[in-house]
Order: structure tokens, then C-alpha cells, then sequence
DNA sequence: GTGAAATACCTTGACAGGCGAGGTATCATG
DNA sequence: CATGATACCTCGCCTGTCAAGGTATTTCAC
């Protein structure tokens, strides 16, 4: 089954966040990288990506700089500092939290396993 | 910790239809079966509860009357219809895929746990 | 008896995130 | 030299959420 956007929605910058620690990245890595974990089941448009790099070097959570690419296109490298490796694991927390609360309630649906 | 509504987004409507396949029930006391559910975390905001109920409706997903109540406001009653248990259903499994989905990918940040 | 709080419903307009559709530019391959 | 992949970006629409406002009834303390 493929994910339905609308569930993902609130989780894109923490997704991306989260690549983010591992190692600077750029938007269509990422994305790729995305896609690969998800068995293609999930990737982020491309507008939903751009949108939410923007955010998050407004917010102070990433840090970009070109790449010195002498051939293909040029890529926009993003770092994660320190504040939006902080705020990673706060969104972690709060995306942990979320879940165990909707998983709670959709049990609610079941006529025996409550 | 609260809950972000913003990850509540989208399953909103799967949860009124959660609560509404063990009995009918009227709004208010959805949102109150919520907050007790959820020890007091989460609650719908009427706005959203209400237009929730609406597109449920509007949908098929479920049917309303007006309760006999002698004393007391009025209340308006929902009941799941069988397209609304077939949704709760499907729902609940798009729900299932999204949730792996992004506990694989937010587990990306961790060092070590991959 | 009267004022506050709880019960119970509803609507309007604003806001934010996701995304379709469009654009630019480079490079490899046939 | 055309196509597809790589790589970036923006505009405007859509949808779900919610603050703020409203109505009406009942209970309970004072």
C-alpha cells in the first residue's frame, strides 16, 4: 500500500531532519534516499521539498552552501546545526507521542481488542 | 506531553469513526470519550469536530437523527453506515502503512539503531 | 432568583502545509 | 540533437484545522 500524503503532513521537516544527522545532503538525495528507505512507496514532491528546506533554513534548524561540483548540475548542500539537531529530537518526541495516541483511539474501532 | 495537532492531521475523521463503530454517539460526547481515551492529551476543537461530522456525512460514512431528549440540549446522533465501516477500516491500514513508514524514516537520525 | 458553568450545537474567515503545474540549467546516451 | 536524468526553484490552489463568534438549555451555588 502506497502512504496516503495526508497522514505524512506535519512530518516532512522531521524527515528530513533526520537525514539531515547522518550526513549534509542535498534536496534530491534526499529525496532519493527517501524513496530507497520506503521501497518507493513514499517520496516527497518536489515543491513539498524546496518549501520545507526553505523553512527550515528560516528557522535556523539547517545551514546551506553550494557544492563545488565541476560537472552536472549545481547542488545546494544543507548541514543540520545545532538547533535543528535539537529540534529533531523534540519533533521525535512529539511524532512518538502523536502515534501512541492514534493508535489508542483507532483501537477504539476494534470490537474485541480493547 | 501534549499532542502536535498537526500529526493528528488527516485521522481525524478516522477517529470519530472509530468511536462511532461501538455505538452511536452525539459530538460532544465523542470529543469527551476522546479526551478521557487520551488522559486529557488531546481533545478535537468543536470547529474541527464539527465539520469533521459534516464531511462524514456528506460522504455517506455515516447518518445522523436528532435524539428524544426530554431534558437536557438537543443532541444530534450519528450512526456508522456500512460504507463507514468499510472507510474505518481501510483507513486504519493506510494509517498502518504511514506509521511504518515514517517511524523507518525518522529512525534515521539515531546513530547507532539502523 | 440570578449568575456562572456545563452541556450541546453551529458557522465564518484566516492560516499553514502539500502539491500540480510550470519554469531554468546541465550532462550523458543513443 | 533529442530524450531522460539530474538538480533547482516558484506560483497559486486545495484542504483540514482552529480562533472567534454565535445560540439555547440546564444545574448549582450564593
Amino acid at each position: 500500500m502506497s502512504v496516503a500524503s495526508e497522514l505524512i503532513r506535519g512530518n516532512t521537516e522531521t524527515i528530513i531532519l533526520a537525514q539531515l544527522m547522518k550526513r549534509d545532503g542535498y534536496g534530491y538525495m534526499v529525496n532519493k534516499a527517501i524513496l530507497n528507505l520506503t521501497g518507493g512507496r513514499f517520496e516527497l514532491k518536489e515543491a513539498t521539498l524546496y518549501t520545507a528546506f526553505r523553512r527550515l533554513e528560516d528557522a535556523g534548524c539547517i545551514v546551506s552552501y553550494w557544492g563545488d561540483e565541476t560537472t552536472g548540475a549545481r547542488r545546494r548542500y544543507y548541514s543540520i546545526t545545532d538547533l535543528g539537531k535539537e529540534s529533531y529530537r523534540l519533533r521525535k518526541k512529539e511524532w512518538e507521542t502523536a502515534e501512541a495516541v492514534i493508535d489508542k483511539l483507532l483501537a477504539e474501532g476494534e470490537g474485541e481488542s480493547i
